[in-house]
RNA sequence: GCUGGUGUGGCGCAGCGGUAGCGCAAUUGAUUCGUAAUCAAUAGGCCAGGGGUUCAAAUCCCCUCACCAGCUCCA
């Protein structure tokens, strides 16, 4: 017998070699069904795995996030049965769990269309009326690829032939489908209920573009039909907030055919909420000690190539001139960095001038490969709160602190500090061509900057492959509607480029040094954070962040004058007012500036006009009944004022 | 850049070989009205652009451009 401590923390004597799920079925038959893996001594491990000595043993359902992946794999692996049922030529690549449902990648002549997908949904359907039992068996490495190479596996072969030698390898049967695979799974085809493919994309084997590029299924299941109903109308929920339809519905901002892709016009209301952003970023940098710059928006090809920009992005810059015939090219900026370099290095610095804190509001072009465009969030020409800290060793981690501070501080102001995930970006030791060859100096750095990191206690996670070319970094990562994470802002630390522009500063003892330098943004990429902020907010932004924050909406024309009025007097205390003055009825009016998203309707009749006062109407709580104008203009100027959320 | 999908009046869509339609918005007129849609009339489109097939193309074929999702990339 052995002793089994379960997740309540009680004790249960079983038998050796009891299975995980005859285990579940011991505490309830309830538990038993909705086992999808088990977790032993904290590790994911299968249904049919046996308990062999003393152990914690905890059962994982759909509702734990491991239980949900064998969930979903094994539903990858029924669309993979599917899939070689109706096309016995299609090759089989990968076909994992992943956050938000799973995928599996085929090798196929043909190209999948929609149809094809309904078909294969049903054909997976019958799969799991048929209700399979799921086996799983391993076999040696030379056996497992004897095995996947008499299927015609090629890709199945390539995995396993990467092992190991000594691997066990492991395979998961079902009917005749049988596929290499790691698990966990669940027991039989049965147990998942309702399944929905969601859509067709191509993807890379490997994920590199140099390989051939198969076919992707992406789908999703649940135990419940409605559980899944509910999934999908919560994607539909997150489309309508989607800043690339609810910005263009808006008017915030719009594409135009013959001005050419990635390159979005701000209209009079993007623009507003650019510059409110702008106001706010320069203002507060300036309380921060930052100096501003302006800096031209493009270089001969020479400044790239001291930065090392020419050499690691020259695909990615948009070169004016041709280099065989013209005696210069130009290229259109695509970061501030060298420019600021210049102007730090216009004169000698001593140690008592540093840290040297620059900033510009500055716009950057990037030739962005044409698939990659989307709305706001990658466009070929953005304009970005840059700047760069030129600071001695001993002033490094101070800076850094105060970057990230203002980042914080610029996340609370917006309202999305808890939307955001931080990302310690390193280089990856495998692939020294992208990145600046001095292994010694990149270790150095990473090592100062998870110091830094972990002394402010921000929840991080490591990506290997993510800094820049010359240096670690700390990104600040959000999701879009499509669960799609981008970077919106960036620290990092250069302990590189300074050497390649020969900026210095001389020390204490009269002897010249390298600055560090720490590149940073405030709010990031304005257009970027535009995006976000519209998905965050759904359109609805907080007042002071509206590009129109008050309409005032006269009954009937009567009161139009007064209307006026009341939009003159609070305009002059900086408030943005637009008068509905068309010949409607007051329903009417409300319903429109309502769906405009305004945070504020005043309500002007003969009431109102006789005593000095405005009906308020507020975006979210509705009507708040007549007020005197007076306190109606504190009320907002404080709100606006304090950037109230 | 790659894979797939889409492109029809400002917006959302229908039409898928036989003279371009609907809803909303717009304009004009009437209505002077109290918290999410007043009534009526009118106007608006070389069906993304170019080429081809056909007696005839929004509709079929080819190329280009743009938009969407994914992959790859992202200083």
């Amino acid at each position: 017998m052995i002793k089994v401590t379960l997740k309540d923390g009680s004790c249960k004597e079983m038998k050796k070699g009891t299975t995980v799920i005859e285990a579940a079925e011991s505490i309830s038959m309830g538990l038993a069904r909705a086992a999808m893996a088990g977790e032993v001594n904290r590790k994911t491990v299968d249904l049919r795995y046996q308990l062999n000595e003393d152990c914690s043993l905890n059962i994982l359902t759909f509702d734990d996030p491991e239980g949900r992946m064998a969930y979903w794999h094994t539903t990858s692996h029924i669309l993979a049965q599917a899939v070689k049922r109706l096309y016995p030529n299609a090759k089989l690549a990968i076909g994992p769990a992943i956050e938000t449902g799973f995928y599996y990648d085929f090798d196929i002549e043909k190209p999948f269309t929609p149809e094809q997908l309904e078909d294969i949904e049903k054909e997976m359907q019958k799969i799991i009326k048929e209700d399979l039992p799921i086996e799983r068996f391993a076999l040696s490495r030379d056996e497992a690829l004897k095995f996947v190479n008499e299927a015609g596996e090629t890709y199945k072969a390539e995995l396993i032939s990467e092992l190991p030698e000594d691997a066990e390898i492991s395979f998961y049967r079902q009917g005749e489908f049988t596929d290499l695979c790691a698990g966990p799974h669940l027991l039989s085809t049965g147990k998942v209920k309702a399944v929905k493919l969601i859509n067709l994309a191509g993807a890379y084997w490997r994920g590199d573009e140099k390989n051939k590029m198969l076919q992707r299924i992406y789908g999703v299941s649940f135990p419940k039909k409605s559980m899944l109903d509910e999934h999908i109308t919560k994607l539909e929920e997150a489309k309508k907030r989607d800043h690339n339809k609810l910005g263009r519905e808006l008017g915030i901002f719009m594409t135009s055919e013959p001005i050419g892709q990635g390159l979005p016009l701000l209209m009079p209301k993007g623009a507003k909420i650019m510059q409110i952003l702008q106001r706010f970023v320069e203002d507060e940098e300036e309380k921060r000690g930052y100096v501003r710059t302006m800096t031209p928006y493009m270089a001969k090809s020479d400044l790239y190539k001291i930065s090392g920009h020419w050499q690691h992005y020259r695909d990615g810059m948009f070169v004016l001139g041709d280099e065989e015939k013209d005696s210069e090219v130009l290229a259109l900026r695509p970061m501030t960095c060298p420019f600021q370099f210049m102007i730090y290095n216009s004169k000698l610095h001593s140690y008592r001038d540093l840290p040297v804190r620059m900033a510009e509001t500055s716009t950057l072009f990037r030739n962005e490969a044409s698939g990659e465009m989307h709305g706001l969030i990658r466009v070929r020409q953005f304009t970005i709160s840059e700047g760069h800290i030129i600071a001695t060793p001993e002033q490094l981690e101070d800076e850094f602190l105060g970057a990230v501070d203002l980042i914080n501080y610029m996340l609370d102001t917006l309202g999305i500090r808890d939307d955001v995930t931080y990302r310690f970006s390193k280089w990856d030791p495998e692939n020294k061509e992208k990145y600046i060859d001095n292994s010694e100096a990149w270790e150095d750095a990473q090592a100062k900057m998870k110091k830094i990191l972990d002394q402010i206690g921000l929840p991080y996670e490591e990506a290997v492959g993510e800094a820049a070319f010359y240096g670690p970094k700390l990104d600040i990562q959000f999701k879009n509607v499509h669960g799609k994470e981008d970077t919106i802002i960036t620290v990092q630390i250069d302990f590189s480029l300074a050497e390649r522009f020969d900026m210095a500063y001389i020390d204490r003892n009269n002897e010249k040094k390298r600055p560090y330098i720490i590149h940073r943004t405030s709010i990031g990429c304005y257009e970027r954070t535009l995006a976000m902020l519209i998905e965050k907010y759904a359109g609805a932004f907080p007042t002071w962040l509206s590009p129109v924050q008050v309409k005032v909406l006269p009954i009937i024309d009567k009161q139009n004058e007064y209307a006026e009025n009341i939009a003159n007097q609070l305009r002059s205390l900086g408030v943005r007012v637009e008068v509905d003055k068309r010949n409607e009825k007051i329903g009417y009016k409300i319903r429109e500036a309502q769906l405009e998203k305004i945070p504020y309707m005043l309500v002007v009749g003969d009431k109102e006009m006789q005593n000095e006062q405005v009906a308020v109407r507020s975006r979210k709580e509705g009507d708040l009944g007549p007020m005197d104008f007076d306190k109606f203009a504190k009320m907002i100027t404080e709100e606006i004022a304090s950037r109230a959320k």
